[in-house]
DNA sequence: AAAAATTAAATTGTGTACAATTTAATTATA
DNA sequence: TATAATTAAATTGTACACAATTTAATTTTT
């Protein structure tokens, strides 16, 4: 009966927790010059080395509208290399630069440096991503 | 060994979940010109009529950056009243319009048509919702 | 092959989100 | 009680995030 209380929606505290772990991030990706996005792509160049922005925006699930703009200040601080690509014009390949790619060692204790804050046990940190992933693939298979 | 790998941490499926979630929210909160940013206001003042911004803001987890401009917003739509506290001048108190008040009823099944788009049962929301809480908390005992 | 449809990025416009600073009011202190 | 310190909003500047549209390239259809 008391659907419309804050304290009842899952929503917010998906979102606060979302907002104050970003926020713990800030601190130590200043020291690399990137913004938590900037951060999850270099994530996937990491793993990937190259990849077209729809990709890049499917496995982060951001659109071009988001990374345009944020591949091309990536590309001036020279972390990435935009490209055209040659066999289809309309897709445009991000690479990392060698900085990019010596980045990636630096960045090393970056996951357990935040992921401390969480303050979770192992088993913990498995439900929470379990149920997190589940969310994922629940909202994308409704149609509504 | 592999924690610069996307699928091994924990932040992005929150990043992610906390999105998509919102995105749901678009469409059903659209027939109410509100946005998800100015339902949870809503929601927070439908509990308790009067509120002043900083105190909205430690509800919300927002500052009065983010919450200046989005209340101006929503007393130009008629949902909120904005005025100065008499004893002290440096409180600026929001409150419901009687438009505001109304939006209550409409509003009543809004949780439920968003929430199942989720397809938890009763125990995984729970358990999801007492660790997203537990990681708020957490989050904000850090020093770090 | 030319026209239509599709696709991938980019662009445009709106709305947060937050760090840092400023402004104005109130409280505490010398 | 003047001055200093504190507090609450507002402001400024930067960075997403996304819906909707546009542009340009490619593919499909006729």
């Amino acid at each position: 009966m008391n659907d419309l209380k804050l304290e009842n929606q899952l929503c917010f505290p998906l979102y606060a927790a979302s907002k104050e772990l970003i926020k713990k991030y800030k601190p130590v990706l200043d020291k690399f010059d990137l913004t938590y996005t900037q951060y999850l792509v270099m994530l996937v160049l990491w793993e990937d080395n190259s990849i077209n922005v729809k990709t890049l925006g499917e496995r982060l699930m951001l659109d071009s509208g988001t990374l345009t703009p944020l591949l091309k200040k990536m590309e001036s601080k020279g972390y990435v290399k935009r490209e055209v690509n040659d066999k289809d014009e309309r897709n445009l390949v991000i690479s990392l630069t060698e900085v990019g790619k010596n980045l990636k060692g630096k960045c090393s204790s970056v996951p357990k440096e935040v992921g401390k804050c969480l303050n979770l046990n192992e088993n913990e940190a498995i439900i929470l991503y379990s149920l997190l992933y589940k969310v994922i693939g629940n909202i994308k298979d409704t149609s509504m």
